[in-house]
DNA sequence: CAATGTTTGATTGTGCACAATCATTTTTGT
DNA sequence: ACAAAAATGATTGTGCACAATCAAACATTG
């Protein structure tokens, strides 16, 4: 006989349902649907969102560290802050000690929206039905993870 | 006295690092970019992968069969499905027994990709050193996470 | 059968995401 | 001081992602 066991089949290694990386793909994505209709009323999208988290917390930061953080480089960055500047939440200028950095500096209107956003990650996190030891074991995978593809 | 012990100040769950979304967000964008040097050769993008794996499996789709299995709405699939067309990958034809479908169908070059794809999927979990057990709770969570977001 | 509603894709417009390239500024080595 | 190298953003072009709208084809109901 000598019928392996489930050896997954070379060919299922290329079913969707097999691929870690599609749930990673989708979750991520569905996320992002649902912060959308919290973020509406807000006017912005989940990328500036994320941006706010950062000015919120350090007032000030260059484009530079943006991206460090966000893992997003300037082709993304820029157009995205051009347009949170046209809405007056943020400014961008050079620093003067180095002509090369733009400093992104959060302006009243980007203020005033940080008590509108402060109740939505509960909102989201109760959409998800995780238990808290399931929401920390998820999270140190997650970092995990995020360390060794960085 | 009474002061609470870590009670997640107002403020912190507004910080980047204690939003769950961001992990996902970012990982998701990370693996994408560790799959990029495997699909480059091949010519072709991640969502494009995506869909060459429901092909791959079934030969022949509908574009509201892929759009249900990726999570996909047509505004993306239509322009992603004509690109793939052009390079005689697939197939794009009105289903004769319900005009409004179209059905999508894999055309000889672009059933000889699989076996060049084949050994990616292992190629990107080598990357990620998850144990066997790390990556069923894993592929769990996802799975869970999906269908309460879905 | 005719009117109504539903299903299915296509189209349009906005906003990321990222590779590749470029320009400016700063730093470093001599 | 000066040339070479590195750092930092901006720009450009391609490809998703998705909301909103539209059009055609099918199904349903009276």
């Amino acid at each position: 006989m000598a019928t392996t066991p489930t050896p997954a089949a070379p060919n299922d290694l290329l079913k969707l349902e097999n691929q870690l990386c599609f749930p990673f793909y989708a979750v991520s994505r569905q996320l992002t649907k649902a912060y959308q209709p919290y973020l509406q009323v807000l006017g912005l999208t989940y990328p500036q969102y994320l941006v706010f988290l950062l000015l919120w917390e350090h007032e000030q930061l260059t484009v530079k560290e943006l991206g460090k953080q966000l893992l997003l480089d300037s082709g993304t960055l820029t157009p995205l802050l051009k347009r949170m500047e046209q809405k007056q939440w943020l400014s961008r200028s050079r620093d003067p000690r180095d002509e090369r950095s733009v400093i992104i500096a959060l302006r009243p209107a980007g203020r005033a929206l940080e008590s509108q956003a402060c109740d939505i990650p509960n909102q989201i996190l109760a959409k998800m039905n995780l238990t808290p030891p399931e929401l920390d074991t998820l999270r140190a995978q997650l970092h995990h993870m995020l360390t060794q593809l960085t």
